[in-house]
DNA sequence: ATGAAAGCGCTAACAG
DNA sequence: CTGTTAGCGCTTTCAT
């Protein structure tokens, strides 16, 4: 078995008391005494068991991560963010995958909330009732969904749309596309309701296509109703769906951004790397996961830690003009 | 607090024992009683708390995996399966990123050790003393690095990127260069080995550029070079390096794959969604992470389960040929 | 088949 | 400031 308290304590000729107080109230214990346990500890490669730590104190010092898919590369900036300011405070992160399913999101929580002090849950599947049941058993985080009376943070991608519409509008365009993303997605719904309002003002005409699939397939699929809509700039659910509706286009022989505009969501790898440069809206996801990781953990430390109970974060998002957007051709 | 064995012996008339016993040896206590006590957890909403078992028993049904960025494209979708995988065994995983920082990585895996059964350890960029001396703390399985005396799973580059070699000779190609990776790199040692060999066979001219760092900016960088040396051909580190190559070469004139070919590595999602597509050596992630997961558990098991203690497991790769490689041109 | 009791590694009052 | 004494939730002999 590995080196324990126990074995500090005996080495060093003190209680296994005095032990624990040196690693977790260390200004309790004569500062003489602290530096022999101390060295001691470090001779034998003590390290504490958080496990059996948490059972005492009621605190893991974990956190559950809940995305819906890792491969989406709009999370792994998210995961990455989250995990380092989460170690920062030293706590470790277990990062599940939902597959986007909701049951298994549900199982997940549950199996996971024994272990954790707390969840960040990353654009949640799950319904808002079984959230809420949820809630009772491990303090939530929500990213990217609003939910009523629990902390929350959100991208304001309506705010982005709207840029991206103006930006539109400006190139001279007065027709265009929105294409949305799942049902249940918040981000979708906030595009569409900002999207709606700043067309109406900007005389622009919006036709909606959706729902798409979030990932290429969605846009590539989506190729066809884009051609036949007659649209000459389309706002897409996200950079995925958008380098697939700029390859379906392009195999219609339709030109990007000769013939059309498009404009995508995420600031994703690819879309910074593919050809047009995706003009985008960037989303603050290392912002918002640091941020999440915070709130959780104001949360976990109580009211009494002088914490907001419930928050809503909500973080700018910003236009990012790149090469799938010009001017609208003069013909 | 939360519902414990405690309180489900009480609801259900029997002794704590016998609660334990029901989940964690049913076949050892009356059908009857089973299913009653059973009944009862469930309406209570009992979940075993594991970090108390792990306390007796020893095992924690966590795993750690660690890698050294989270959003390099490389990774998600190893640690997609790897999760996956794991969940199927009933085991959590932590994931870390270590930011390519072989301090922190040694700390992390310190930090976990205590908390996981095991640990995941892809391409790690700790020296082989220090993961010498951790591996006592506790078992390992690696990826992507050769390592005596330790469990490894290797995606077997060297092979693909022979391949290429010949694709690229058959193609007419007879001067091409290799783009490396960085020093202390596995895969880059692989692909450079088998590259030579290769080359050598088909008579084709290799020249070496690198080492260069594992990111569109190291392709970009390296284009000034690769434009200098006169190849007509190109194979990269990764496809992030490729992808950064081809646009630092779009940028001095030169086409790609009119006037060079480029082949990148890992058929990543940037690659799949780039212009022109991008030829690139498939890597088995998925498999890989589901493969040392499996490998992982069985070395926790001990070798009395009847696993081989220390396995090497080579994927093979291949050669995806999309539209970033072309015969080339007869100037 | 079930109960009783001890203990995993650690913390948290409470004495002294 | 340090030692004593209880547990945290659970498993595991050992009895019964």
């Amino acid at each position: 078995m590995a080196v324990t308290i126990r074995d500090v304590a005996r080495a060093s000729g003190v209680h296994v008391s005095t032990v624990s107080r040196t690693f977790s109230a260390p200004h309790l214990v004569n500062a003489e005494t602290r530096t022999r346990v101390l060295a001691v500890a470090e001779g034998l490669g003590y390290r504490p068991n958080r496990a059996a730590r948490a059972l005492t104190t009621g605190r893991t010092h974990n956190l559950g991560l809940i995305v819906a898919d890792i491969a989406n590369p709009f999370f792994p900036p998210l995961i990455k963010a989250a995990q380092a300011q989460a170690r920062e405070r030293d706590y470790h992160v277990f990062v599940a995958d939902t597959d986007e399913d909701p049951l298994l999101e549900q199982e997940l929580i549950e199996t996971l909330c024994k272990q954790v002090d707390g969840v960040l849950l990353c654009s949640p599947r799950l319904s808002n009732r079984v959230i809420e049941r949820l809630r009772a058993q491990v303090p939530f985080v929500v990213v990217n969904r609003r939910l009523k009376g629990l902390t929350t943070v959100l991208m304001d991608v309506g705010q982005g749309a709207g840029v991206a519409v103006e930006h539109v509008a400006g190139l001279g365009h007065r027709r265009m596309a929105l294409l949305t993303g799942p049902q249940s997605s918040w981000t979708s719904e906030e595009m569409l309701a900002a999207a709606t309002l700043a067309a109406h003002e900007r005389d622009v005409e919006l036709v909606v296509i959706g729902p798409n699939e979030p990932t290429e397939h969605g846009g590539l699929a989506a190729a066809q109703a884009v051609a036949a809509s007659g649209v000459t700039a389309v706002l897409c659910y996200n950079d995925l769906v958008a380098l697939g509706l700029i390859e379906g286009l392009r195999e219609r022989g339709v030109d990007v951004p000769g013939d059309v505009s498009v404009i995508g969501v995420d600031d994703s790898l690819p879309g910074r790397l593919s050809r047009p440069k995706l003009t985008t809206i960037t989303m603050p996801t290392a912002a918002a996961g640091r941020m999440a990781v915070d709130l959780l953990l104001a949360t976990i430390a109580g009211p009494d830690a002088g914490a907001p109970p419930r928050t809503t974060v909500r973080l700018e998002t910003g236009l990012l003009i790149r090469e799938s957007t010009q001017r609208v051709s003069s013909s």
